[in-house]
DNA sequence: ATGAAAGCGCTAACAA
DNA sequence: TTGTTAGCGCTTTCAT
């Protein structure tokens, strides 16, 4: 292993004129810091992070706490943490608390003791979590508090837009299929679903319950989508849909002929199912890298353009439209 | 942040009994051990992992390097090694090469650095990675090489028992979708085709080529698929059967009914796709968890029953028959 | 602009 | 069984 002092040794500098021709370069001479250079590349010399960690008291690393990783919306969330990460020379701790809100808090105490801060998805007991923390930075995704930082996806958007794209089909008559009524962000959907609904005239927005975010919720919803008189339905999110498209397989129902179907954040799912799925894209990977930019900024690491307001920024992200074969206009009657 | 020194302070001994207590505990009265071990929880003391890294030249944790965590594949398989990793104290560093080979060797000297082995998944240029290993012990998933341990699907009897479904359902010309030329599991599944073809009398196993392990790769297959007589198609794996799904469907081709689809590897998307897809399960977080466990006996960390052969055991998975409604009876003709 | 030197917190000889 | 001690490779004052 090639250290500090090989560096050294053969460029005829102390140890200290090395570190500093690394990470300080204006502070040495221009001719000795060329010398320096030159005898790292030649000898190839990579910093110990665990020494330079073990100085500056830092560890290097983020930690990262999704309720299931494979779920494809948090594949695709941590897959941009760890691609931001990895640019700015961190690593991923990644915790994966199994969809069980009480594992949540045991794992972040475990990750807050290993990394400089910790990045929380769709938290569902923050209270709770909040003890462990203890200090740590921790940035937030999909959850907001308003002592921390946050980036959350603008659901209500995505409704407002979502039902834009059936009205403009013709539809009137659109149900939606709810997630978990304590999740948050079925509120932010629901909200923007009313927003729209108070926009056009003579359109109705039928709201069909909460049902769990997966496939079997879905499911649960398809014959009351069916029963309500609906040409349109909305899920709560895609994997919802897909369910809602099984079902009305199987009754026999043409999508989108017969029923226009919408899924929400455009993950794998949305590709997936037969017919395609109509779905609100939302950058959950852009999510992930913005929370890493966020930690970043908050630790100042990041040069920094002008600093963060204080501790707690939220920032939302927007969502897109994307049109695949699940929808179509409403067949004449 | 409390330290050795604190807890040896506190517990009245030297730092090194401590030390001891923590990492060697038969190497401590118990007495003494109980004492430290009541003032580390009283304190909160969590050892410095940059220190002892430092100093002992371990991390503690495990790297897995895979093509792309938005994979329904390679998030189960990293979910797999997630946690077994935690229950054996370790963290995972994960890092993805988005598909593309050339990243791997950088990624992999990367965490070479900052762990204690790699595991690599479906690794696509062994000799390049190789070069930055430097004598790290590494566990290879799904890919063999007679130096390094490894752990791969059992695909080759999957693709028996594939066929043997669709030979009981009473089909006899069957076509297969083949996944990319130079993959070893590919070379697996043709060879369990092979094996399945010979055995059965009248059946006959049509190669429709090579293709992209996605979606898109069954698109492209479909219609050969169907000018082909066969009426089953086995895919490469999941996506690739959707891929056909989907064709099919807009070709009008009912499925199961006028062609039986199998998929491989039970990943979400088998479950997503319409009709739910008859596929082969494959126990991909039980690969992940194998090869942590084999990397732990590797490095001596398992008490070890009887130590691993030497540096290379080769372990295989079992593989099972999941039957949902892509396939049935072929339809008299 | 450069060098000397003091540790960061821990592990692992070696002594006792 | 326990304690003493010497660093691991680096950053960072403080001199020069």
């Amino acid at each position: 292993m090639v250290t500090l002092h090989d560096v050294a040794r053969a460029a005829e500098v102390s140890i200290s004129t090395v570190s500093r021709a690394l990470s300080a370069p204006d502070k040495v001479a221009e001719a000795t810091r060329r010398r320096v250079t030159a005898v790292v590349q030649e000898l190839g010399y990579t910093p110990n992070r665990a020494a330079s960690l073990l100085r500056s008291g830092r560890t290097g690393s983020v930690g990262l706490v999704v309720p299931d990783l494979e779920n494809p919306y948090f594949a695709s969330l941590a897959k941009g943490v760890q691609s931001r990460a990895q640019e700015a020379g961190m690593s991923v701790l990644i915790a994966d608390s199994d969809e069980n809100p009480r594992h949540e808090p045991e794992l972040l105490s475990q990750l807050v003791q290993q990394t400089d801060g910790v990045l929380l998805a769709a938290p569902r007991d923050l209270a709770a979590d909040f003890g462990v923390m203890d200090g740590t930075p921790a940035i937030l995704i999909n959850a907001e508090h308003p002592d921390l930082a946050s980036v959350s996806v603008d659901y209500e958007e995505a409704m407002v837009r979502a039902v834009a794209h059936l009205r403009a089909l013709g539809h009137t008559r659109i149900a939606y299929v709810g997630g978990p009524t304590r999740s948050r962000s079925d509120g932010q959907r629901r909200a923007g679903l009313k927003l729209a609904g108070d926009q056009y005239d003579g359109l109705e927005i039928l709201d069909l319950g909460a049902f769990s975010p997966k496939v079997e919720g879905g499911e649960a919803a398809a014959d009351l989508a069916l029963g309500s008189g609906a040409t349109a339905t909305i899920a709560y999110n895609d994997l919802v849909a897909v369910g809602l498209l099984r079902i009305l397989a199987r009754r026999g129902v043409d999508v989108p002929a017969q029923m226009s179907v919408m899924g929400c954040d455009d993950t794998l799912a949305s590709q997936l199912a037969t017919p395609a799925l109509t779905t609100m894209y939302v950058d959950i990977r852009g999510a992930g890298e913005a929370a890493v930019n966020m930690f970043l900024e908050l630790s100042g690491r990041t040069p920094g353009k002008g600093r963060v307001s204080d501790l707690a920024e939220h920032r939302t992200l927007p969502v897109q439209l994307v049109v695949r074969d699940s929808t179509a206009a409403p067949r004449r009657a």
